[in-house]
RNA sequence: GUCUGCGUAGUUCAGCAGGAUAGAACGUCACCCUCCUAAGGUGAAUGUCGGCGGUUCGAAUCCGCCCGCGGACACCA
């Protein structure tokens, strides 16, 4: 990307420059430079600081700059200095290899190296199969298959995985709640216990089994329609799980006493009070953690520590696990555990997510538990899936967000989503509108021949001239088209980002980047007009824009509309 | 009390592996369609980067203390 390429430029440079005894008493450099793009246009495209090498040199960042810059062969690009900066200013033979690239590798253009692809089991949602999904899942849902997305367009390989509790006392409860809504259902004057589950959806799903006529046993029954109605609602929102990793494999397979045992032979269980003790605190954890109950059971953690000694076994060298901020104490468990069994304990990374609340009619409605609960599948119905996923991504996960339904729901230009879309939208449009014969509803419905036939455009593309590209447009419109260009090329630290940091709300950011630069070129630049080859030429710049937009929204899971 | 996230423009938020005049969107005001989607673009105004100290040539960014808001602190899952 062309970041690095500048850096190294530099690189090569400052080599040149110690060799020859140009930067005063430094003998070499190992550290890292960082290429970035100026806040402000006129210091260049991009910029590289080299202030931090002052102290070794003993020089003034100034004069570092200057001497670093005299060996620096300007050839593609323009270089000047300020102060400790070494600013490069593109021309057009970078622009127009940012067009062949696209043009050769499609959506695969983004794509680098990655010199260190790991091996990713991605835990994310994990609700439990006692209800539908709530608002916050459809955050977690969002953001983890996005992240999953990058990751894998970055290069590692990533195993998407969703949790299911199924072994725990909350499947007897959601029994027993069911058989009493069946017995309701059947007529019988019964009361709903203190501890059941109350949610309306129980009383739909006690329909159901009468209307089956089923007798099977009503936590068997419960906890499949429930999951049932949880996978449909994933696959309708785009989301796609490698497995379903039910909690009771870890008790069949004896996994669970398995780990216990080992951590008794260990030594870092004791009892107390009847219970059985995980000395967590000897790895940093703040207290000891109960696994075993004074009444036999165990607890969640325990079948948790069997898990993810589970999700190890079978070879992931990262585990990366979606959790809402209220699981925050129970990271260090874990990760005791982990290091107690012998693994990294720095193979475990948890992305603590803030919580979604939902605003409508300009008010906060926090999601309490007490509180009417909203549902994801109701979300869904009344938004669509594409300004779900689009705004339950649109911050970072550190921050709390506020879901506001009618603007997510405005089809105006208050909504990003929809912002984002009118641009692919409208590069498509162009296209057709070149590509195809239409009619001059002014003039008695005259039939317009296409500027360009669709054949040629795309024998073209083949083989397009790229010094047209370019070329000899106004001021206005060639900088419109350079930063369109740096723009689509940017993508590629973007992902790089993105992945990095497991931060796929900047894709968001970008694809609204993209957006304004398409929109600006659009307002510069005219794409048809009667001169045929400049039309084919800015045409194919169209092109590559909308490949690059198909591109981020299909990492974010929105669709790509060819008209709106 | 301990742990954790947040505090940046009227509003919602970026920026935080230290670097040039702190950015975007929305809102406000003024402009721009005889012609490819005005669901768009251009420009203007708007800031004690929560407060106080410290490290540094340089701090919104790193460190310490304080203030405010949310969340977590189970032999629940």
């Amino acid at each position: 990307m062309l970041k690095n390429y500048f850096i190294e430029v530099v690189k090569e440079a400052l080599n040149k420059a110690i060799s020859d005894g140009k930067m005063g008493q430094m003998s070499s450099y190992c550290g890292t430079f960082v290429c970035e793009k100026p806040k402000n246009e006129k210091f260049g495209d991009f910029s590289v600081n080299v202030s931090s090498l002052a102290r070794e040199a003993k020089m003034a960042p100034p004069q570092i700059a200057q001497n670093i810059k005299e060996y620096i062969k300007e050839d593609d690009f323009n270089v000047n200095c300020v102060q400790g900066f070494i600013n490069f200013d593109v021309k057009e033979n970078i622009l127009s290899d940012i067009v062949k690239d696209v043009l050769k590798n499609k959506k695969n253009y983004a794509k680098t190296e990655n010199k260190n692809p790991k091996n990713i089991n991605l835990e994310y949602v994990s609700a439990n199969p006692t209800g539908p999904f709530h608002i916050g899942h459809g955050r977690w849902a969002a953001v983890g298959s996005a992240l999953a997305n990058v990751l894998k367009y970055n290069g590692d390989n990533v195993f998407q995985e969703f949790y299911i509790n199924d072994a725990g006392n909350q499947i007897n409860k959601l029994g027993k709640s069911l058989e009493i809504r069946v017995r309701q259902q059947k007529g019988e004057d019964i009361v709903l216990p203190e501890d059941s589950y109350p949610g309306e959806y129980l009383i739909d799903c006690a329909k159901r089994y009468i209307e089956e006529g089923s007798t099977e046993d009503y936590a068997l029954y419960a906890e499949n329609d429930m999951l049932r109605q949880q996978k449909e609602l994933l696959k309708n929102f785009g989301v796609n799980f490698d497995l379903f990793f039910h909690e009771t494999e870890l008790y069949k397979n004896n996994e669970v006493q398995g780990c216990v045992d080992k951590l008794e032979k260990l030594g870092k269980l004791y009892k107390k009070d009847g219970a059985i003790w995980f000395k967590s605190s000897d790895y940093g954890d703040e207290q000891d953690r109960v696994i075993k109950k004074a009444d036999g059971t165990n607890t969640y953690l325990t079948a948790d520590i069997a898990y993810h000694q589970n999700k190890l076994k079978r070879g992931f060298d990262t585990l990366i696990n979606i959790w809402g901020a209220d699981h925050h104490g129970y990271i260090k468990r874990i990760e005791a555990s982990i290091e107690a069994l012998g693994h990294d304990p720095k193979s475990l990374e948890v992305l603590l997510g803030q919580l979604v609340n939902i605003v409508q009619n300009g008010e906060t409605m926090r999601m309490g538990k007490r509180k009417k609960m909203v549902t994801l599948g109701d979300l869904i119905d009344e938004v669509g899936v594409d300004a779900t996923r689009y705004w339950m991504l649109i911050r970072s996960i550190d921050t709390a967000l506020d879901f506001d339904i009618d603007l997510a729901k405005s089809k105006t230009d208050q909504n990003p989503v929809f912002y984002v879309q009118y641009a692919h939208a409208r590069c498509c449009s162009i296209i057709r509108k070149a590509t195809e014969k239409s009619v001059d509803t002014l003039d008695n419905n005259k039939i317009i021949p296409p500027s360009i036939e669709k054949a040629e455009f795309e024998e073209y593309l083949k083989n397009p001239n790229f010094a047209r590209l370019v070329k000899s447009y106004d001021e206005n419109s060639y900088k419109s088209i350079k930063l369109l260009l740096l723009k689509i090329e940017e993508f590629k630290s973007v992902i790089e980002n993105a992945a990095r940091l497991r931060a796929p709300y900047l894709l968001c950011k970008y694809a609204q980047e993209l957006g304004a630069s398409l929109h600006h070129f659009y307002n510069y630049t005219r794409v048809i007009t009667s001169d045929k080859e400049e039309t084919k030429a800015r045409m194919t710049l169209v092109y590559v824009t909308k490949i690059a937009m198909e591109l981020v929204l299909e990492l974010i899971g929105v669709s790509a509309p060819e008209k709106m």
